[in-house]
DNA sequence: TCTATTGATTAGAGCGCTCTAATCTTGTAG
DNA sequence: CTACAAGATTAGAGCGCTCTAATCAATAGA
């Protein structure tokens, strides 16, 4: 388990070890047939320049680090994903972190990445107060997604809900729905733009905009509609629902049907987030897509122009959500 | 962005730097007063351990490199986070990779896990060639799961597919089907252990495997499903359904529905995986779960093991997986 | 022939830390 | 008052690398 070092490289090919570092670096200066002779004796020892040393010695990082919500959020693998080949692309290494959505877990988790002294941090909708994203973008360039904060030494990512809730309600306007309920997010990430954008959409359209407070999980998404089904007759029931996102909407969909109601003939409903349970054939469900891709390849690249110093003003990417139209609305009274 | 170094607290506390070093490491041979000093000279600098320096110096290394062949799958997913938990509280750090499923990428993403000299690496169903494995085991602890390699410096930790698929036929069985079919993941990783499973279990039944080429995904089950449709009258049709995994199983689902056929009562369907998915009370899909935490400790555990030299010989984990009874299915001719 | 000049190579200090061995303090016994 | 543990503290080398400045070789110009 003991590994070369450019000092054995040197001496099997007959050079300082000046020169190794020069051809691991690929430095224009250094004549082919040391370069030869040098990549040769690399080969055969199986060197491997060690990350941790050069970057000590250079006073440089190629570590990024990641602090993810949660990564068992598709939404959040997603975009670790992109961010990964990225950072392989640009030739970084990722080093991640979850804070268990717990504010202390997470303080900790962002200290052992600063610990690394990264060449800067993205934190993926962190629960960590203000402050503390301070104290981290005072150690290095650090950008947020789907978090906002007020600061000017962090750039942000985020989709604009309230931009995506109001597609959501012109679509169920479009189809001929007056009577449409949000149900809210509560406290999660997004949460608050998304109802917001809800009540300001209906009003545009003068309808009253129907609120029920719910979670984003599919217990959350029932509940709500049993609270709806019991407030409400039959006949003055929401024919649509714009879910907080899309594991709220299945949980919607199932308790519609188990009390006896069709999607979409008697009540249209759309999700949130396009995730992958959203695409399923089975589900097929109307939602809102964010455009994760392009939400990391953005925090990607705001993080690396902060890296660089090309760019010391903040950022704040507001990204356009889209909606994706599938069977689970349709007009009012049926299809 | 230039931060204090050991030398700048020793300097402030009036101290050494060893002193200081032996105070951030615990050290008990340092005076309560000196400590104190320390400590509070650290305080006020905002001072925090160089980890690479540290690592570095002493020759160990806190680092864990992970390999994951797709985020974006739950199951991965579900697997890192563990991971993560467990690294850190036993104080390790995780470097996180993707190799976009291409031995290419695999190969270079394990390298550059290994230029960070980790203290040991995590592989979760890679695909790399074992030759690769071999090379990363001769310089660090590997671990493996959702995969199996012949060496003996390798350590491996997967679910028991033969076992899980025979719970899925003892289960259906136990309900009187008789015609049962499965959907076989191809190329996947554990599908042939699944296929082999199902196939030793309805012989041991007497019964006659029907085997359905298909793949892990939603598609892959609708394309199966149709097929037996086209193959079978419907007095034939299988009456039973052992899935790949869990998104086969949807496929599948939306497939016999599609069909006029009702889950469960004309068709009982079992998934593989236990994803979030299968647990959607829209779904309430009957399903064999992998024990993932459990196998994510087990990786975690026999990688320190080995990381601390307590251990030399491999071990070969296969868990047992079990079944999870929901709604799709029921006794042979409706509930 | 001697001196620039350019390009290739290397010596050596230093990155921030750890760790061994040496040194400095005390307290206690003789 | 000396001797000596035992505990507390520090000097200094070194981890594997980078990078500046110095050295060396070879060619060109005067």
């Amino acid at each position: 388990m003991v590994r070369p070092t450019m000092e054995d490289v040197a001496a099997r090919a007959g050079v300082s070890r000046a020169l190794v570092s020069l051809v691991m670096n690929n430095s224009p200066k250094v004549s082919d047939a040391r370069r030869a002779a040098v990549l040769r004796a690399a080969e055969e020892l199986g060197y491997q320049p060690h990350v941790m040393a050069r970057s000590l010695a250079s006073r440089t990082s190629t570590v990024l680090g990641v602090m993810v919500n949660d990564l068992r959020n598709a939404f959040f693998a997603d975009i670790v994903e992109e961010l990964d080949t990225a950072a392989q692309a640009a030739g970084f290494d990722l080093i991640l972190n979850t804070g268990g959505r717990s504010p202390t877990r997470e303080w900790n988790a962002l200290h052992n990445l600063l610990s690394f002294r990264p060449a800067g941090i993205i934190l993926l909708s962190p629960v960590v107060p203000a402050s503390a994203i301070q104290v981290a973008a005072r150690q290095c360039p650090v950008v947020l997604v789907s978090r906002t904060v007020r600061s000017s030494t962090v750039d942000t990512v985020n989709d604009d809900g309230e931009a995506g809730s109001a597609l959501a309600v012109d679509h169920l306007v479009g189809l001929g729905h007056r009577r449409i309920a949000h149900l809210d997010g509560g406290g999660a990430a997004g949460a608050a733009q998304r109802r917001r954008g809800f009540e300001a959409a209906m009003r545009r359209h003068g309808l009253d905009p129907i609120v029920v407070r719910s979670e984003h999980t599919d217990i959350g998404g029932e509940k709500a509609v049993r609270e709806l089904l019991a407030a409400y007759s039959r006949a003055e029931l929401p024919t649509g629902l714009v879910a907080g996102n899309d594991f709220n909407a299945v949980g919607a969909i199932s308790a519609l049907e188990e009390a006896g109601l069709r999607v979409p003939e008697d009540v249209s409903v759309v999700g949130y987030d396009n995730t992958s349970l959203a695409a399923l054939r089975h589900l097929s469900l109307t939602t809102v897509d964010q455009p994760r891709k392009d939400m990391a390849r953005l925090a990607f690249e705001a993080l690396i122009e902060r890296v660089r110093g090309e760019r010391t003003e903040p950022v704040r990417h507001l990204l356009h959500p889209s909606l994706v139209v599938r069977a689970t609305t349709s007009e009012t009274g049926g299809a």
